[in-house]
DNA sequence: AGCGCCGTCGTGAACGTTCACGGGAACGTT
DNA sequence: AACGTTCCCGTGAACGTTCACGACGGCGCT
């Protein structure tokens, strides 16, 4: 049934014996009314049940008062925290949300997601998709009529706006933190080396060692799932049987580090010290629990709508194709405890 | 900048030197167009970078091709999940979906939301918020203009369709499988008694606990957080001493338990048996490994499209009011052996 | 030759709003 | 009395598309 009638601002206007217009300026609310027409219009309405058309008005107005959002792996703990943020700042804005997910993000299969979001008029793009390598670019890539976007945990553009967290930051950060600890032989188990972030955390990882005068060897890569953090510990044990600490790319991966050291009744941390990265709620009831680096994620997600919307306004003070970075920051807790 | 001028339909039509219906008929498909046209008319279009307007043509139609999807808790883990099975199906659908969050599911802070959905003239509506006491009643409470809904993880509503898991049922096989294993003091730890599945879950832990002639008294309610299941577990360990099994209402407080027993030095599964309910993908690698009960979520969110799309089409099958539950599935792993 | 049919295309009108105007009434000012 | 202001309110036209028509030419049939 593709046409169910609805009660127009006509209608309400026949009603009450006005114009259109007036009622369009009491929905509005607009000054030049008289209160006496207003209240007569606003009675109408409400015993009508009238909504006036997001849609007829979008068309008019050019504006649709909406922003799209494309996500990828809304299955990982950080992108729904992500996207959390976002739908509660552009609801205190007052713009919907148009949400689309994509498997993996690659350009093919990016490109008739864009063009359907701008086919909606939304008037800007938050990207909250994974960096991997080739997408990296793509921020480049998107010139023709896209609106205004912005790119999640990304590499700086020229043209686009990029937020993304300290990963390097943060990972020295840990990193000083095992060493404040008194252990040198750390090792680190990255997420996929396609993924900017993974590799940020890895230089960040690799630079301190090597500013302490100690070699970065002992490295093995996971997929971010805690499985293969327990495999990636498996084999660095393995290869590099004298580790004294793990630095693990998120807080899965070193879950899956505490449940392989428990089985082989490695003590930590005594023997052996842990920190994760993501800051995960349920971190701290781990045994021993978890320290850890925590990201902002729903603060980047409004950040990213904040700034959205100045672009769309065209404040001056937010041009495109800066390059946001947030801070992280050290929780430290039982698998890496303060030093004494 | 509110007023950026888009290439339409019309420019297309004069570049081509053929009327905007025919232009229309293209890009919609349809039959009655020159093969010759067609090519030239599609040439066209994609050099221009023209892209048709979602708005007019949902103005004319009056169909937007959008769901509107309302959230309540997106950071938690079951509501993402969820939300990804939706997103998934919408797209496979052709659907645009237009998200908003609330924070608590209320009926005043609903009714705006609602508004806002039906104002952009989606097509149908899934309410994905926590079944609170007094929202359940909700389902029959949207009858104005409210287009098809569908609510998930809600009590049976004869006009509007509810799609839920059996958590009775999980709770049932949870129980049962501990009492297998020889345990009869078997404690609860329930979510909050206002949440539907919370009590659904209590619901089915006595019933198998009377059924096999046991009383049901060990039951500490906590928050679904990890730390709630912690002190949750506490607070047992105080009252029941004697507990020697524990069925957490989710894998979060299931959590918990493992850490304060390991704490206390209680070995699981010897001295306490553990079985959480959610089946989130790190129960794998908690030392011990979780036994828990798995839900269909990403199922739950496509069924709830699926469904929605048909009742949308006025399909004779599936009339609004229908009541669907998805079947749970008992994990075991090392917290809850298997029998020997 | 006359007839009807099919394929191809164009013409107005509509969808529900808002925008840019303009117009009248009431009021005060010179 | 003429004029300007202010307050209300209405009138057409637009926004970009699709829908229900109808028109035109060519083809095959009787």
């Amino acid at each position: 049934m593709p046409r169910p009638k609805n009660v127009t601002i006509t209608e309400i206007a026949a009603q009450c014996g006005v114009s259109a217009q007036t009622v369009s300026r009491v929905v509005n609310n607009r000054p030049d009314v008289s209160a006496a027409t207003r209240e007569a219009v606003e009675k109408a309405i409400a015993n009508s049940g009238y909504q006036p058309s997001a849609i007829a008005r979008g068309l008019v107005r050019r504006r649709s008062q909406t922003l799209g959002v494309i996500v990828a792996g809304l299955r990982d703990f950080g992108v729904s925290q992500i996207l959390n943020g976002i739908a509660e700042q552009s609801q205190a804005a007052g713009y919907g949300l148009l949400l689309r997910e994509i498997a993996d993000a690659n350009a093919p299969e990016l490109a008739p997601v864009v063009d359907m979001l701008i086919s909606h008029q939304v008037e800007g793009i938050i990207f909250a998709t994974p960096s991997h390598d080739w997408t990296i670019r793509l921020a480049d890539e998107i010139p023709k009529q896209c609106p205004p976007a912005i790119f999640l945990k990304r590499e700086a553009s020229p043209s686009r706006t990029t937020i993304g967290i300290d990963n390097t930051g943060g990972a020295i950060t840990a990193v000083e933190h095992l060493l404040a600890l008194g252990r040198t032989r750390i090792a680190h188990i990255s997420g996929p080396a396609r993924w900017l972030e993974a590799r940020q955390r890895v230089l960040g990882w690799q630079q301190t060692l090597e500013k302490a005068g100690l070699t970065a060897h002992r490295l093995v890569e996971g997929n971010w799932s805690s499985v293969s953090g327990q495999d990636a510990f498996r084999l660095l044990l393995d290869r590099h049987p004298d580790i004294d600490a793990v630095f693990a790319s998120n807080d899965q991966m070193a879950l899956g580090v505490l449940r392989e050291a428990s089985d082989r009744g490695i003590r930590i941390p005594d023997d052996l010290a842990v920190i994760g990265f993501d800051g995960m709620s349920e971190s701290s009831q781990f045994t021993p629990s978890l320290t850890t680096i925590t990201q902002p994620l729903a603060a980047i997600g409004s950040a990213a709508v904040e700034r959205l919307l100045r672009e769309i306004e065209g404040d001056e003070d937010a041009p495109p194709g800066a390059d946001i970075v947030m801070p992280t920051q050290l929780i430290v807790r039982e698998s890496a405890p303060e030093v004494r």
